[in-house]
DNA sequence: ATTGTATATTTGTCTATACAAATATACAAT
DNA sequence: ATTGTATATTTGTATAGACAAATATACAAT
């Protein structure tokens, strides 16, 4: 028997079957009724409550219709074990670019393991980049009633991604960003330090022996910017002046034919340069391509640097030397926050940066030093 | 005023409340309701059936709670509009091996491509082959109350695949499976013509003049099977005796630090054969690796072919000669024929087989044809 | 046409009662 | 220990009735 009294107030404009359902609802979350314990029959709570049967089913059906109870006949009423927040299934949604494309798949493999280990399951959605079917994809999820969202910001303008996370803040639905950010906002996020990537990487390269380096990514997304910031540090750091002119950045979204012909008009310049890095490895397989087809020899003629270390990286004959993403652990503590505001878990908002490492491998040769000018 | 009578059969053994929930699920499902129409208001359906109120009630309310109906006081019971099937959610579950290996991101891109233009959503889980992952998943999803399953077989044992298979039939939830099938049973699936495409393959470096060609691959599934003995028929439609000394297969789930050491004694015996068929693109690029190693020359010393054509095949230096299969193709189709039945389609079991071709690259040389043996 | 007030309508809440269904539990027989 | 039978227990179904709540609708006044 329970300690806590059942009390219904008669005078209270709140539903009498709805204080019941309260009541039994507070016993259940603060452990008082465990998965399984059998809650007091019908007939004893008429007794110690005075209300009607029919008013103590209406609340129990409720309570069975939530996930709260189960009923058995001739035994009793029931807690069912709770795997995740009652009302709300033991599901969250993904939002990513494209589960094809270079990170996204180790990255949905950390956060889906993480899931898997507390019983959750993970809705994945592909926007491509585009507001319009982030939108579509946010309205599916909180229709599903999902708990949580992990969201890579998309190409919009920040207004339009804030837009999108607070559908889900005003449902209560908590929201983690992956990888990239929101210029001038603040939001629980989980990224890696790409501005300390870069500038080993760059610190790299000049040790060994590179002035001009030269870089090319899309600024499109915080994640990128931070690696060019990282270069031009490191150049300063060293006391060489970053020159525009190896700077070879786009402002849109990175399309795979687009870039194959960028890279071409890049190596055209290439006696700029000793070495270039590339704002990521697809962009590094396509300079070693485009490399190998205009006979340039990697790492005789030109050296050649990445960043991220897919899993198809040391898959590939041109060891690539190349900065190492902490992408599956990205998923995994993208899920553990998630799952940390799921469970109610307040506090400022957090901003967990991963540490990347430099992989030395062997698309990167020892020149002659020369001196800065 | 609905010309229908609603009867309500006072000797069944069927509940007189769910008798009325069931008639009026039939109006609606048949369009006699339609969203937003009203349905007869309480005192009304009394009149017409003799029920008690209380008993009306309780079948319009599980209405409610399963989503067909909604009510106003004062204006009446309304049906509510349907987006998916009700009583359950528009998400479907995928069971893949890995999100990170070879063709899995592409196939579940074609899934969710064809998911999202019918509104349906996907959970996605990670099975790595094992039944007891595979069945935890399938629970999870059951809970859920997913409407549908892909279902690409486990490495378990065709009882276990079924066993899993059974506890969605158990429930009414269609399953398709993609990809492999499984031994002696016959069920809705979606594969491509495996066989067809190695026979195509080996014919061709028979047509280049090959006459002793290796293969590797692993005899675990379905589709790898469908290669070996495609490749098996080619060589006898050509008078060439298939040689067992010449097929290097495993028996076991494909461990790439494993078959990295395989290729390398594959590779001891070369001098048995001047072509070598890999049985998909990631077992392809393991022996390129290994013959650059070794210091053998592709395709000058030995000429090697895929199968699959993954995305970063065409990013390859190596321009491997490979059967391009619709991956993205068997994912659409897939939850094509999954949606097929969860809108009630019946008929016969069906049996998808989509069409590989050849995509010649340059991993395959002429050499002198010499005599079958 | 707009605003204010009253009323009718239908759902929502609550009480009371009776019988049925499923089955755990108790007890007897072997 | 096992099997068979009866009974007690609690939920499930169904009936009847009364009052409350929310608000669309009707009507009057300006």
């Amino acid at each position: 028997m329970k300690d806590n009294t059942m009390i219904i107030d008669r005078d209270s404009p709140i539903p009498q079957y709805f204080q019941l359902q309260s009541w039994l609802i507070e016993q259940i979350e603060q452990g008082l009724f465990k998965p399984h314990d059998k809650i007091p029959t019908e007939e004893e709570i008429t007794r110690r409550t005075g209300l009607a049967r029919a008013t103590i089913r209406q609340a129990i059906q409720n309570l069975v219709n939530m996930g709260y109870l189960y009923r058995k006949r001739r035994l009793g009423t029931f807690v069912l074990s709770q795997s995740a927040e009652p009302g709300r299934s033991a599901v969250v949604g993904v939002l990513v670019h494209d589960i094809r494309s270079g990170y996204a798949p180790e990255f949905l493999r950390g956060v889906g393991d993480e899931a898997a280990r507390h019983s959750y399951s993970i809705i994945l959605c592909n926007t491509d980049d585009l507001f319009i079917r982030a939108d579509f994809h946010a309205n599916q999820l909180i229709k599903h009633g999902v708990t949580g969202l992990i969201f890579m910001p998309t190409a919009a303008a920040p207004e339009k991604n804030l837009q999108l996370i607070e559908k889900f803040q005003h449902k209560n639905i908590p929201v983690v960003l992956a990888d990239r950010e929101i210029p001038g906002h603040s939001h629980d996020m989980v990224t890696t330090d790409n501005f300390d990537g870069a500038h080993a990487l760059t610190s790299h390269l000049i040790g060994k022996g590179h002035r001009h380096i030269a870089i090319t990514l899309s600024t499109l997304f915080s994640s990128e910017r931070a690696r060019l910031a990282g270069y031009q540090q490191a150049l300063q750091d060293h006391g060489i002046d970053p020159e525009p002119a190896l700077q070879f950045t786009i402002g849109e979204r990175f399309i795979e034919k687009h870039y194959q012909h960028y890279v071409r008009l890049i190596l055209a310049e290439r006696e700029k340069f000793t070495a270039i890095i590339a704002g990521n490895d697809p962009i590094a397989y396509l300079l070693y391509n485009a490399a190998i087809e205009l006979g340039i020899a990697i790492p005789d003629e030109l050296s050649l640097a990445g960043y991220d270390d897919l899993t198809f990286s040391n898959a590939h004959p041109m060891e690539l030397t190349t900065v190492h993403q902490p992408i599956y652990e990205m998923g995994q503590e993208s899920m553990k926050l998630l799952l940390h505001r799921i469970q109610g878990g307040t506090g400022a908002v957090q901003s967990i940066i991963l540490k990347s490492h430099l992989v030395e491998r062997r698309s990167v040769r020892l020149v002659v030093q020369d001196s800065p000018r």
